[in-house]
DNA sequence: AATGAATGAGCATTCATTCAT
DNA sequence: TATGAATGAATGCTCATTCAT
């Protein structure tokens, strides 16, 4: 799968060994959980030897850092980008909710750890709230506020709630597709969140 | 060894133990989280020694599954008498979201284990959905289809994703104030989320 | 030691565990070194479950503590009360030192562990001389310097360093005993050094 | 990237590796303790990769091995060659016992790993004891059989005791300098040694 | 019912050693 | 010779669960 139609590259890949740990990790926590999932699965799902893992990582814990810090970042990047040359601040707020369920829905390994496994202990949901997680929805916030100010969205709601409630109402999408045995696909749903939610803050005609 | 030689204690000294072991494991996993609380923790803080537990529950597991279903339980019930005596659906589905986050509210051990704790392994969180959760959605559900063939609820609107948007948008919030440092009640965060709700729902006039 | 004199105990003697886990680590330790015994080891040598040990003792470390500790107090005490009844102080140390050798003698595997293995790490000789050997070098001097003002001993003499070379010089046959492949009797060496030692510390008659 | 373009260098850079290990490892071991300490340590400490140590020590051990052999064979040879030049056979032994001090007190890292690291395992105390150490002792022996001869030393004494009874003497007070938070010199300590050892082997006028 | 001593399976992590470059 | 990334065997300790009393 990697190195297809290639030259024939006699040493595979360099230092991809770090990417193939994460991808493993993903895999391995969305199957087994966190908790359950042992580091030598890791090393094999990887093609690594149990050490190997630690030339990468620091523990076991890291990985399940290291999987999220990649993925938000990423999330809050590609959101910002996408939204740029958008106008229209329900637009936005609609690409945003796209792309959110579009992310989750394109890797269901990726969603079931960011939907479930990540979710358990307090300490690390502290802190994942304290990092990236707040970026994110401030990214909404912020955008909702530049909606208020042009007078689309009543003036009267309070921006940060209203940024979790929607925040809440795609992730409960996202954690119902992925504990669904349906098989459908998560990105539409962002539509049927859109039209209440933005039927529900926007000021009246 | 404890009520030995009293007087006739009046409640029931027998089986109010499994109470005490659930109440001691509710304060347990919210402080420690599930995976990193000792069943002799448990024990300890109920005053019991380590095997008792199993006198009472299975496993450790099983002790988490009952926290789950004797709450959900409860609110269900709670929430099915409640709404008995209303007739506008709109205000029926404003106590449902006030009952939730107000017995959320009320003990912050109990939220913990909800909001965090139950989140954890996939395997526990499909059981999770398949049971109590899922007859909890149902209510909201009914409740917005009363709404619908009342009229009063836009009937275009798909009622089962409705009531996951209320949910999660109402578990947002919960799980914020969980996570949240500072000190504010949750329980008024309802009107909040009912006002955008319903506005977004609700049938054009 | 528990239950003597009782009916018949049905069970073994209780809690003669921890001196049985203790007997076996000395032999596991003499046998192997401690860097080299598993706590497995120990807890089959035991009879007991792995887990056991830690009912019994924090680490693996605190096991080795233990048996210097034991064996250094019980030695001191027997010291001292030997000597109680002996005016002579020449007769005095000559009694120890049969003592510290007899001791040793009695109990290969707890030899090895004083001579070989407890010489390891600094860190756990810094304590060890800190603690029960000082004690057992001040043994020495104060019988010494009691010898000193009887005018028996050379009154010149460093009682502190007196007291390292008797131990000295002991403590290498006792080494060399534990390290020869030849078997012979560990006691009678003590003779050998008195009485040289004792020649070279007496005043001139 | 050293040695690159300079003056052709003077000494062989060759292999003065293996003594650059030689010293970074007498050094880690006396602060970690050979157990503790990693040949990574030492690979860093002697400025160069972890392999490299293999091109000049089979294992871990034989770099122990090598620190205890280079040293007791430099000692012995020292010794003879000093000796010859003495004739009273008191001399002789005053003379090995102050290079022994001497030698050890003038390096702190290599006295603790004589001292100390050494006297671990049973396996390599034999080893030790087989070889050079044995031909230490024998040094000893033989100096004090020629005063035997030479009448100037008691005639019934065992000259094997005696010698380990003088080595353990030495060994002590190396040990106890060694271990000892005070910092005072070490060689002087072989007088007060000698001068009760000697008063105690020689004989009567 | 209650106890708590005993069990033993389970696992993250380390580190001496190898070997392709 | 030299490197250092990769290996994988090895193990102390934890803790859910059992069971004799």
């Amino acid at each position: 799968m990697s190195s297809a139609r290639t030259l024939p590259s006699i040493r595979p890949p360099v230092a991809d060994k770090r990417e193939a740990i994460l991808r493993a990790a993903t895999r391995v926590f969305a199957r087994n959980g966190y908790f359950n999932s042992k580091v030598a699965d890791i090393a094999a799902a990887a093609g690594v030897a149990d050490g190997t893992v630690y030339l990468y990582f620091k523990s076991k814990e890291e990985i399940l850092h290291s999987i999220f810090d990649r993925s938000v970042g990423d999330a809050v990047q590609e959101g910002r980008s996408q939204i740029e040359t958008i106008s229209d601040p329900r637009e936005k707020l609609r690409r945003i909710a796209h792309l959110h369920l579009e992310r989750l829905g394109a890797d269901r390994d990726l969603a079931v750890v960011f939907q479930v496994e990540l979710r358990s202990s307090t300490k690390f949901m502290e802190e994942f709230s304290a990092a990236g997680f707040a970026e994110y929805l401030s990214l909404i916030r912020s955008t909702f506020e530049e909606g208020q100010r042009a007078g689309v969205f009543r003036q009267e709601l309070n921006a940060k709630v209203v940024a979790k409630i929607l925040f809440g109402a795609l992730d409960e999408m996202a954690t119902n597709w992925v504990l669904s045995k349906r098989r459908y696909k998560l990105a539409p749903m962002a539509d049927q969140v859109l039209d209440i939610f933005l039927n529900g803050v926007s000021s009246p005609k």
